[in-house]
DNA sequence: CATGAATGAGTGTTCATTCAT
DNA sequence: CATGAATGAACACTCATTCAT
């Protein structure tokens, strides 16, 4: 995007192997458990190193998140706007999420580790930065209440609970998909109609 | 259900006293941060007491939600027999489970806390007691069994995955619950025809 | 003073093991250079147990310091109202000092250590409880205000600022004898005579 | 003094910025509480380039006191010399010093936050450069015992206590006026009647 | 049985010092 | 020479767990 010069770009490096490292030791042992000792022994970096680049082990945390939040919305929203009718736009930001999911396991026990205690536990460290979160519900609302006015889908129902019914049920499948053998089950977007079907038009009969 | 002596008697009810305090302060700080000198003192019990009749704090914790959810289950069923069809049960299920959650929110927050962790972190001091959870999954499973072959619900969709769906839109559906005002909106329980809706038809119109 | 039953007693017992363990190590490495560390094994405690009696570790250090400082003053308060005139009872005040410094050398070293840290870095988390420097100038302030009353000690010169130098000259005879072979100069209060006079009469012939 | 080429000069200019910055940080924070980065920031300079012109952190410390006190002396010899009278040169002594500290308030919030650990504290770093103050020492003793040569000063007192108490007072009075509010107060040179008063009459009548 | 004082391993964080560029 | 990123030892402080009373 920036045009940086190379020393720049070297610390966007550093600061990338930590994320990097970050992601795999909160996602196996959740943000408590994890030290920044474990972080940077992955990273290969001495423990006040990681210090350089992050305020402090919450500054670390949030950072991951956000990056991978952003990163997931911008694609989402990219893939989302080839399509005219807002219920293949609902269809596809199911399939893009599954696919960025599949592609960032690790990510995605850190979210589910996480999502209830960030939204539950009112912390004054989180706040600041995190308004991604809020970018995220806010883009699905605006898909389901586009699709309100195309009369894909009942009105009479709030679009902010129906995007949070939406995540969780998509939560809900992706953990089944984590905890299968993944060899037998396939590739995780295959669930995409399963999920869409269920969203649009429930188990019944 | 069993007899039992004082002695024994006694020392069920110093469980429960634990049990009772250890809800509010897991629910209120999370597991980490809570102390077992933070449940000694709220229980007005000595910090030592709590180790008499907990192993350590992963017991106690893992006791406090098998011991929740296990009523929350034996509720459930109790009230769900009163009914005959599949359909009625399965409303009664969900309307039970509100009411359920309604009463026990600081163990929802609990719940909605820590259930991911649980599930994703394969930690050897949980597998152990952990059958209940099982249990739960296996009874919704169970209802959503017979719905299929009263041809209340589609067959083509497995049990265990609707289960989870179901379970998932709830969780959902309360979480928003806690976060409005109590006041305005009124009784979770209300919540019960949407949920059904939501998960026998869908959003679709 | 009070009484105290057993409890309270064997408490206030390790809060001054501890207090004596900082007393040494404070006193021979300064205040930055001590680790709680080093004072709890002194002290032969754990590492935890110190701070069960003190907050931080600068809570302990203020605690040490007032404590002395209070004891000084007290001590020097009761022997000096034994003297009628106000000359005898600056001599008295003198002799005292040099009686307690002489039995109290470590605390005086982290006196002189930290005295002047303290008077000029203005650290908030020194300011609460430290009335007690102040009581203590206070004191030697009316000392020679009564001396000047009556007539002994020159009425043009400002009671605080004499304080201040007599505390000065007697702090620095003090310094002179540590450094010197103890066994060779004889007891400090020996040099009663000698600061009375410099601060009364000058070095002037 | 001696002739230098421009490297040589180049480096002691180095030095000289670098002693400079020590100086404000060390004022403001202490020694312990003083960074390198801190200093090498404030200089301009990489945290590296300290370690260039200064083995470590007490190399640079002892330095920036070694430096001033020097300068002090040097500049007292040379007023001092200009008086025949051992009484005058005290006085001058003690007026220069006034100036000196006046000018150079930040060297002396150092001087008067450091010099007891200095003389306390037997640390090894220390001794090996530290002659400095011995000269300081002594060149006020020589006055002194010039002094009670030509009988203005007893004979019976130790010039080297007498002059350790004429610095305690100095300091006193140097300390008090740093603390007033100085646009009140006026110059701190004017207190040299006072203190050259105390020094030789004493406080009493 | 009940207690709560004592423990010390373990954590986040800082900073003097080094060294590759 | 100059740099400043990297390092890791060190420290204050917490808390699950034990055990003497």
């Amino acid at each position: 995007m920036v045009m940086m010069d190379r020393k720049e770009r070297d610390k966007q490096l550093r600061k990338a192997d930590i994320l990097r490292a970050a992601e795999n030791v909160f996602a196996s042992k959740g943000y408590h458990e994890a030290t920044i000792q474990d972080i940077a022994k992955q990273a290969q970096y001495g423990t006040g190193t990681v210090y350089l680049y992050f305020k402090d082990k919450n500054a670390l945390y949030f950072s991951l998140l956000e990056e991978k939040i952003q990163s997931l919305i911008n694609n989402a929203k990219e893939k989302t706007e080839q399509a005219k009718d807002a219920k293949k736009k609902l269809e596809i930001f199911i399939r893009e999420s599954l696919v960025f999911f599949e592609q960032n396991q690790s990510f995605f026990r850190i979210y589910m580790l996480e999502k209830n205690s960030i939204q539950l536990i009112v912390s004054k460290k989180v706040t600041e930065s995190f308004s991604v979160l809020e970018h995220a519900t806010e883009y699905v609302e605006k898909l389901i209440k586009h699709a309100q006015e195309e009369n894909v889908i009942k009105k009479n129902y709030s679009p902010s609970e129906l995007a949070d019914i939406l995540a969780s049920i998509m939560g809900s499948m992706i953990l089944n998909w984590t905890k299968s053998d993944l060899r037998k089950v396939g590739s995780l977007k295959d669930k995409t109609g399963f999920i869409f079907d269920m969203f649009l038009n429930g188990a019944g009969k």
